[in-house]
DNA sequence: TCCTTTCTGTAGTGATCAATACATAAAATG
DNA sequence: CATTTTATGTATTGATCACTACAGAAAGGA
């Protein structure tokens, strides 16, 4: 049971990289679908026929993103053997991700669709709901730490892993701003110097 | 040498505010003209006449936004009589002012337009020269502790300007994320729990 | 009263948006 | 070869975009 009718005449996953590309350079709604097509190389038709709509091709496009930018800053967090080991790993891969030279700047989870008002209400929660989950990672391995007697167990995981990820998200601005790799690792830097504070006392 | 001809129907300072409100729920480029209208209860030529353009009335409601929103965070930096103490209140001034009720959560000035792509690069690089600006702030009032005697002349009050605008960033997603002000104290906190080490070694 | 000036509401401008109708082309199947 | 199936390119859809032409309304000045 080959395949029937005309083949297809574009690569299904290099064009969805390169509508990646594009979503992460301009955002959801700043990119157009001429924009799309043109760096597809293909016409609208063959889109939406691969991809359904700009929405569903975006939702393939931020898992194109994860399996290849954001696994090398997650990764970090299990594969450490301590979570402040892991942080500081996570930390710095997101300074490294977020300042490559001939991609764009900042994080595609957080700069892609901010305000979900015109029609990109499922985008905008989309991702939304994936930064709240990597709260949850971060707080996971707080707990992982708690439970292997690293961290003491009046420390408030919660609210440590919402200061790491406000810290995360501020580096995707700060990035988009210009910032140099060599400034991003600063201020990860910066963000563990509380690590012993933070991880110490339950406030 | 009175106003001649047909006064003006509407308010303009209170219209403004109106449109400001906008582009602070919806972003430039996400806030139409017909969202501004409806909001400002004008007709578009009567947006035009006082305004001038879309852009520049985004701009005019940034100036807004600085004077009303904006003054609140800053002005907690020069009234401190110590470094420490500005930085604390100013992160919390931002936890505040970032989780009001009834108003749009994070700020205009970072979440206003961060894609510069289509026509809107005018006031994306307006806002980006203000969150440059904003570091600028940070820095000088660590510099000023140095004069003080308070920060050791080692302190590197670039990076450690860099790091907390880099915190204040952040929590704009994540109070557009839905954090409640108690979870943005949190961090502000947190991210003061990093002050010492920061301002005592250069690195 | 008449003229000038400025604002207001209606109704549009061309451009661009995401999404498609349709005819044709290219493959497998019979 | 004929049929079926799927993809492609051209051209276009109605909706919405920022913006404006235009005529009438409301004021001051002569």
């Amino acid at each position: 049971m080959s395949q029937r009718g005309r083949p297809r005449a574009f690569n299904r996953d290099e064009a969805l990289a390169c509508a990646m590309q594009v979503f992460w350079k301009k955002g959801y709604e700043g990119a157009s679908l001429a924009d799309l097509t043109d760096a597809m190389a293909i016409n609208a038709p063959s889109l939406y026929a691969a991809f359904g709509s700009k929405a569903e091709l975006f939702k393939q496009a931020v898992e194109v993103y994860q399996a290849n930018v954001g696994v090398q800053i997650w990764e970090a967090l299990p594969q450490a053997a301590t979570a402040r080991e892991g942080f500081t790993n996570f930390l710095k891969e997101t300074a490294l991700a977020y300042s490559q030279v001939d991609q764009p700047h900042g994080c595609l989870i957080v700069l892609g669709a901010l305000h979900g008002e015109q029609g990109s209400e499922s985008v905008c929660t989309l991702l939304r709901e994936q930064r709240l989950a990597n709260v949850t990672k971060l707080r996971e391995r707080l707990e992982q730490g708690v439970r292997d007697g690293e961290l003491p167990t009046t420390v408030d995981c919660q609210q440590v892993a919402e200061f790491y990820a406000t810290v995360q998200h501020g580096m995707s601005i700060t990035a988009r701003d210009g910032a140099s790799l060599e400034a991003l690792m600063n201020t990860a830097n910066a963000a563990m110097a509380g690590w012993d504070t933070l991880t110490s006392q339950g406030t």
